[in-house]
Order: structure tokens, then C-alpha cells, then sequence
DNA sequence: ATGAAAGCGCTAACAC
DNA sequence: GTGTTAGCGCTTTCAT
């Protein structure tokens, strides 16, 4: 910037000036100094500016896992506000680790980001380190996975009708003994899920609502042989809901190894907004939400929080319904 | 660090030494200094530090796509090295348009990023701006979707010898007429697979291999409108590779709408990571890149080249070999 | 409309 | 082992 000052015969205020296209400036200058930064290749050095500005113009995203339709296409939604913004966007995978989570939390709480965006691992089970940064005045919204009982935004979707949805739908299907099939006890979604599930086995008088939710530890090994027991079990379900991707997903392969006829023996829906599934063998029944619009909710909202400073700490809950997609998997006999 | 340069009766060249564990301070003196960080909750400013350093702790992921499990996948292994070396990591979605990799590339020219990984969009025609990203000092590394003809260190797969493996696997299981799927003929690894399906035809004496490839834009509407005009021409493929999931996933869902029998009167095998292969109706035969490895694979050569910053453009090539996993759809009948 | 100068928060060279 | 100081590249206030 010297240089160029040195070059052009101006000072470097004049040459901030001008790149941020300031009306103190003429026309005639400001082209000549566009010219000339072209001309040498010269651009601002964004951490120097961040330094100034103390705005780093940097989001985080912190996240269980990239490889998950859900997520990507939330990332997707997020990411394009972002580029509209301005904003560039750094991107965090917990694993769903909440000792990552933590740390990486912590790494945002350094000015690096202005913003942070997150969806929570299914191990989260306290929100002391998402208070820290909202306590020090830096924004998050939760997508998604929100933890509950903390007050942060969130854009979510309507799990507890989903998951009733998907009892009521199962049980119209002929079900005798539809089962809930929960990740993690932890995770409020899930939970919300499990909720709407096992209320509608009551309402319509259906099945055993005390023993219809049933937890599966995610990790492979140990998540598939909890698959099969249950499937071999005496009073086995004749219909399970997948609370995941992943779930159901292994349900598919077990069932299939396990010679399981479905929808015969078994019907099953998923909460997943996976491409394949009117493709799979038999194509699948599924809860899809609206992952990319979560994302870009999401991240509108965090913008607005970014973009007026003060410390409104307004919790805005937006609540984007999912849709239930009924293919083979269910269907009647 | 001023105020606890003065809390402490410390200068803020001890602060900046002990917080970054340096030798020449006593155990004693960062003890102190450490636990008064955190109790008053300090943290460096990474970006006055990056200032400072001139360098940002920070790499740049540049590619079309992250709904695409392939790059979900290669994002793990980007970022699970990144994570080992304390880097924090940038993503950019070009979403197939050079222009916006054109401008992505110039926003990572600006010493925002110490390093760049960066699969190019099918559009890409030239590598100017990548180039130019090389000459200004900062390290490129490709992953997966090279752009040919520059001297850039690069991690792919064996795209010649699976292209070529998969037109024999197709002539293994009786296919007389097999066809080629290309999503871009501009796109290396695609023509790289081409080339090699091609190849087996003449070597095998088998099919037509002039009009063996067949390309597909990709953008879903005429896509899909070009696989049914394929499928439904006279001298119609029996055997298709599909070059990248996308198309696989299409024309499945064609294929079930046309009625045509998979793999009785079409057998198809698809460039793909997806998950659901094994599930699908029928199960998909597919020729699976090792999608992490060539991630993590680029980052170790990136931060190789980050590390030592003298300007040895030194071009280094790494081929990661792909896997041909046999399913029902390719079976012979 | 332009320029001078202070300072954002840190690091590193050097002095003690 | 600890302190002093210059300066990274920019923005912004104030002066002209």
C-alpha cells in the first residue's frame, strides 16, 4: 500500500479510501488508484483490516459430520448466504465428539469468526461453552441440532409432529409393534422424535409405548449388532422408524443380510434426505427436511445478529416443517 | 496482553513468549501467566498474529460440490490433517462455474489462506488464475479434478486404467454395444476415463469405440432429457459407465421409469463412493476412489510445501488406485 | 478532496 | 530469563 501510495503520489488514506470506494474521494482518482492495484496486483491484506476493523468478515460452521446428505446441504444453504455477505466461511467437523466441539468453540472465541453457527454433537449434554461465546457477545444460531434450555436462536424443524407423523403412519400401514430407533438419548432432537412417536402410540392405543423407543449408540460394530438383536428378538417390531441417515442405512444392510422381507416382515421409515432413496431395494419411506433452507435460515439469522451489534440477545426460533415421502418401504400388503 | 502484562507486573513480550511455550521463560514465570489468561479469559488475537507472522494458520478448500459424497469424504481427509497441524480450514463452493472459482482463487490470493487445495469445476478451460496463485508464492495442491498442463502438485486416482477396467468388466459379462457416460469433455479425470474405457474397446475388438462416449451436460433437465434419448435410440447401450455419481443416480432413476431391466437388458457400472450401493435395486456395481485418502493425501503435500517456503515449485504426483466392487448390476445373466 | 498520524494486538530482534 | 521497541498493513480521526 505504501508502494503504491509512493507510485501514485498520494497518501496511503487516500488509497484506503478509494478501495473501499468512499465519497470523500473523486472519481478521477479512485479509477487512476483501481488502475494502478490492478496493474501491480496489489490487494488488501484481509488481516490487517480484521485487525483494524475488529470484524474478522469470517462465519463458523461447526458440525458433527461433512459426509451426511443433511449436512452438506445445509452447509450448501449456509454457504450461500455467506458468499451474498461477503463472508467467508471456515468449517469445523466434531465427529460428533463433544471434546472436540468444545475446542473447537473455544477456537472461535478468539475474534476469529463473527458468527458461529452449530449443530451439536449427539454427546453434548451441557451448554456452558455455547453460553461463553454468546456471553462473550459473539452470535450463534443453532441449525438443526439445537441443545436445549439455552438461550440461543435456532431454526429447526418440527420433530415432535415428524416423529408422530411417522407412528401414525406406520400404524395406518397394519404395524402391531412399531419401534422408535434412537441415536442418542442426548440429543434433544432425537428425543423431540421420540416424543412425537411414542404420544401418538398412546393417543391411538397402539403397540408399547413404554418399550417402543429403543437407543442405539452410534459406532459402527456396537450400533449393528444392536440392530440385529433387535430384529431377533421374540416380540420383534414389524416397524421401525430410523431417527437418522445412518440408522436407517443399517437397517437396510441388516435386514437384507438378515433375509428380512421388507415392507413384509418389516416397514420401515427413515428420517433422512438421502438422493437414493427411490432407488434403494425396496425404494424407502422417508422424513426429509428441508436441510438446505435450515442452513440458509440459519445463517440469516445469524447475519442479522452480526450486522446489528448490540446485544439484543433475542432468541428467534424458526421451525421449518419436514415432509413425510411415502414410498415401498411402509406400504401395506 | 497489555492489561495483563500489568496485572502480572510482566512485560508483553514475556506474555507473548510464555503463551507460546517458549524456552526462554521460566517454568515458573508461564505457570503464572498461563492460569491469569485463563482466569481472565484471554486468548491471542489470531489475526494480529497472522499479521505479524505473515502467516494466517489457514488453508483454502476450493471445490464444485460438497452434496456430493465423494468431496464430503475427501473434506474428512482435508481436514483431519489440517486439524493435526493446528490449521484452520477455508471452504469454497464453485458449484461447477468457473467464474466463481475464478474469483474464489483471487479472494485466496490476498494472503488470506497459506495454501490452497482446489478441485476445478467441469467448466474449467484454463489455469491462469491457478497459475497465478503459484507465481504470486502461495502452494496449490489438486485433489481428484486436476486441470492439465501446469505444474501443480496433484493427488488422483488411476482414471485411465478404471475407465479401461470398467469397459472390460462390461465386455467380461456379455455386453456387445457398451457406452461411455462423460459429464464434460473438459474435464480431465473424465476423459482421462474415457480414454481408458476407449482403449479396452480397441484392444478387445469390441463394441463401437468411436461412438463409445457419449456426453451428457450436466444441470439436471437436459441431462436427463439426453440419458432417455440415449436409451431409447436404436443401437441403444447394453453396458453404460457412468463417469461420476450424479449420472449413475440418473439414470437409475430412468432406467426405473423407462422399465428397462437392470441389469438383464442394461448393465451399468458407476464412478462412485455412495453409501447406498450395495442397497440400491440392484445393487451397484461401482468403481469406488479412495475419497480420503486423496483429501488427506493432498493436504500432507500441501502443508509440505507450506512448511518449507522456499520456492521449490517441485511437481509432485501421487495416484491413489480405485476399486472395482462387483454388484448385481453388472451382472452376467 | 486529500493527507498526517495514531494505533489495532501481536512478534521478534535486540538489549540487559 | 525478562524487558524494550519497532513495525506487520491497514483504518480512521482530524486537520488542511
Amino acid at each position: 500500500m505504501k508502494e503504491l501510495a509512493k507510485e501514485l503520489k498520494v497518501s496511503v488514506s487516500t488509497i484506503s479510501k478509494a478501495l473501499h470506494d468512499s465519497h470523500e474521494i473523486s472519481d478521477r482518482t479512485k479509477k487512476k488508484i483501481l488502475d494502478a492495484a490492478l496493474r501491480l496486483n496489489y490487494t488488501l491484506n484481509p488481516y490487517a483490516s480484521s485487525l483494524r476493523k475488529k470484524r474478522s468478515g469470517t462465519i463458523a460452521v461447526i458440525l458433527p459430520e461433512v459426509a451426511d446428505n443433511f449436512f452438506s446441504l445445509a452447509i450448501n444453504g449456509i454457504q450461500s448466504v455467506a458468499e451474498k455477505k461477503g463472508y467467508h466461511v471456515l468449517i469445523y467437523l466434531s465427529h460428533e465428539k463433544v471434546i472436540n466441539e468444545k475446542s473447537m468453540v473455544a477456537e472461535c472465541n478468539t475474534g476469529r469468526a463473527d458468527g458461529i453457527l452449530i449443530s451439536v454433537t449427539s454427546e453434548t449434554s451441557d451448554g456452558e461453552h455455547i453460553m461463553k461465546l454468546q456471553h462473550d457477545n459473539i452470535p450463534v444460531v443453532f441449525f438443526d441440532r439445537e441443545f436445549e434450555g439455552i438461550p440461543v436462536s435456532r431454526v429447526v424443524t418440527n420433530d415432535f409432529e415428524s416423529g408422530y407423523l411417522s407412528a401414525i403412519h406406520l400404524i395406518d400401514k397394519g404395524c402391531k409393534n412399531p419401534v422408535f430407533l434412537s441415536i442418542s438419548s442426548s440429543l434433544s432432537i432425537c428425543n423431540k422424535r421420540a416424543a412425537g412417536f411414542k404420544t401418538a402410540l398412546i393417543d391411538k392405543k397402539k403397540g408399547h409405548p413404554a418399550k417402543a423407543i429403543v437407543e442405539c449408540k452410534s459406532g459402527n460394530s456396537e450400533m449393528n449388532s444392536q440392530i440385529k438383536k433387535l430384529l431377533s428378538r421374540k416380540n420383534k417390531p414389524d416397524g421401525i422408524v430410523a431417527s437418522v441417515e445412518r440408522l436407517g442405512m443399517s437397517l437396510y444392510l441388516i435386514a437384507q443380510e438378515m433375509k428380512i422381507s421388507i415392507p413384509g416382515d418389516l416397514k420401515i421409515v427413515a428420517f433422512s434426505t438421502v438422493e437414493t432413496a427411490p432407488i434403494l431395494n425396496p425404494s424407502l419411506t422417508t422424513i426429509v427436511q428441508p436441510a438446505f433452507d435450515i442452513g440458509k435460515t440459519a445463517a440469516e439469522i445469524l447475519f442479522k445478529k452480526i450486522e446489528k451489534r448490540e446485544k439484543i440477545l433475542t432468541e428467534e426460533i424458526v421451525i421449518l416443517p419436514s415432509t413425510l415421502i411415502e414410498r415401498r418401504s411402509s406400504q401395506k400388503k
